[in-house]
Order: C-alpha cells, then sequence, then structure tokens
DNA sequence: CCTAACATTTAGGCTACCTAAGTATGAATG
DNA sequence: CATTCATACTTAGGTAGCCTAAATGTTAGG
C-alpha cells in the first residue's frame, strides 16, 4: 500500500472513530448506567479490584475511577474494601445488587445491538469480526504516543 | 449466524466502541482543537452550513453547535454571516485563516494516525478498510432508536 | 392579521474527565 | 530505628461538551 493510500485509510478510520463516539451515544446514551460505569461494574467482579487498575482499564486518571465508583457504591451497587496486604489501598468489589443490575444492563445493552447487527449481511458481520482484534492493536500503539495539552478555541 | 454467536459478536463490538473512545482520547487529546471542533472546521466549507445542519452532521443538538462555533467564530476561525433568503438562519462560514488552520490540523492528526497505520500487516489495513462502510451502516440503523433519558447513579 | 412552526441564542445544569495538593502507609537506607 | 522517598487513594477545584427549557425574532398558512 502506498503513502497515498495510507493517508486516505488514515483519513477514513479518523472519520470513524468519531461515528463510533455517536454510536455509541445513540446506543448507551439513555440506559440507567453510562457506559464507563458499566465498565467498572463489569470488569469488578466478586473478587474486587484496587482503585489503581480500574483507572488504567477505563484508561482514565485515578481520581477519575474515585469518582465513578463513589458514585456507585452510592447506588449500592459496589463496596469499598480495606486491602489485608496494603492499608493503603482499597479493593472495589461488587455487591450482590452489583451483580444483579450488571448482568441486567449488559444483557439489555448487548440485545440491543444484536436488533442492529441482525440487518446486516453475513458478510459484514464478518467485516467486524475481522476488524475487531486491530482496533485492539492499534490501541496498543497509541499506548506510545505522549500528550500535552493547549486547545486554541 | 446462530443467536449466540450472534450475541457474542454483539458484546465484543460493544467493547470496541469503548476502545474507539479510547483511541480517539489517546490521538486527539492533545492537540490544538477537540474532535468536534476539527469536524465544524471541516464540514464549514466556504460556501457555509445553517447552524441545524452542523448539530445534525455533529449528532447533537442545536444548543451544542451554537457554543462550539461561538468558540470557533471568537477564535477567528469561523464567521457567521445573515443568510440573504431567511432572516431567522445563519450562515458559518470558515474565514482565511480558518482554512490554513483545518488543513494543518488535519494534515498532523492524519500523519500521526499514519504511523500507527504503519506498524500493521497488510491484511489488518485490509480488514480496516473493509470494516469502514459497515460502521456506517450501524449508525444509520441506530438512527430509527429513541432516547429517554435515566441515570441510576 | 393571527397563529403556528421554525432557526437560533441564552441560561442553567450535569457528567466525566483533568491537575494539584493532601493524607496515610509502605519500603529502603544510613 | 529514623528519615526519606515512593505508592495508593481522596479531596478540591477547574473545564469541555453535552443536555433541556425558555426567550427572541422570522416566516408561512388559514
Amino acid at each position: 500500500m502506498n503513502e497515498q493510500e495510507l493517508a486516505s485509510l488514515a483519513d477514513r478510520f479518523r472519520s470513524m472513530l468519531r461515528l463510533a463516539v455517536f454510536v455509541s451515544r445513540r446506543l448507551d446514551g439513555d440506559l440507567e448506567l453510562s457506559t464507563t460505569q458499566l465498565s467498572i461494574l463489569t470488569m469488578c467482579g466478586n473478587d474486587g479490584l484496587r482503585m489503581g487498575v480500574i483507572a488504567g482499564n477505563l484508561g482514565v486518571r485515578v481520581p477519575s475511577a474515585t469518582e465513578q465508583v463513589s458514585r456507585l457504591e452510592r447506588a449500592g451497587l459496589l463496596e469499598r474494601h480495606a486491602d489485608p496486604k496494603d492499608a493503603r489501598a482499597v479493593v472495589v468489589r461488587r455487591t450482590p445488587r452489583g451483580d444483579k443490575t450488571a448482568a441486567e444492563v449488559s444483557r439489555r445493552r448487548t440485545a440491543r445491538m444484536v436488533d442492529v447487527l441482525e440487518t446486516l449481511e453475513p458478510a459484514e458481520l464478518e467485516a467486524l469480526r475481522t476488524a475487531l482484534p486491530v482496533m485492539d492493536k492499534i490501541n496498543e500503539r497509541l499506548h506510545s504516543i505522549s500528550n500535552p495539552k493547549e486547545r486554541i478555541a
């Protein structure tokens, strides 16, 4: 693939990323838990996770994770526990109600997505399936790019 | 493809959408203009667009578009003009500086994406290319799903 | 005309991110 | 041990970008 084709693919892929944000909003924007909250609930099994790990999995800073966890705790879906090995740390676990809610919400959300996917051709579904691992790889690659921050508008 | 395979694909596709949000943050999070702002700048050629059309293209409500346009106007990249056909309406156009900035920012952003794509196998690039139109189709399908709004946490 | 529909802005609110600074514990070192 | 540095988390305060509801002015239809 030559330079120009690559640039064209890059451009269209950038548009696709933006589209993914829309799709995500359309799909999840009206439900009980935000996508982030459902992710947290899903990853904190009954074994529990450290706050820092949650943040890392989400791709956000620790204080952002703290905020979401606190909210889910207030809603009775998660609990903070002391880590016996390290008094600095916190272990976040789902409550029984959290288990139930996570399962329900996830089921509803997947069902909605299935409704959409059902309208597609088999070849299109195959295209989707094939592209999934590529996105993972791209995400990994981007870990290596750094981030200052300044906006002009 | 049977019911269960479809559900599994739906699940993994949902994860991919979340990943797309990360990738987008990693890729664009540190630059001069937000993704939304660059989209606006790109779509408002020198012909200009109505505020409502901008909002529609972005997939947001009109007041959200107003806000971003105002900001870009303050930054000297866009201008509001009266529509001679309809005094209620506004036509948003890029300034010459807006032209220049849009081109530059877009070039830089694509270059960064090319750097990432260059690390992939030809088959992976092909997978990406094939999946792009499928995302468009999914987005269209989702237009038909409605949106109240209530969170439990 | 008068009323209803439309295009936009303004005002106010919320989520989810961020950075910087504070607290407390743990680990390493002289 | 005492000190110091690193780690894990929370708190405080700020910002972007979305939302709804209401205000303003314009057009179009009966």
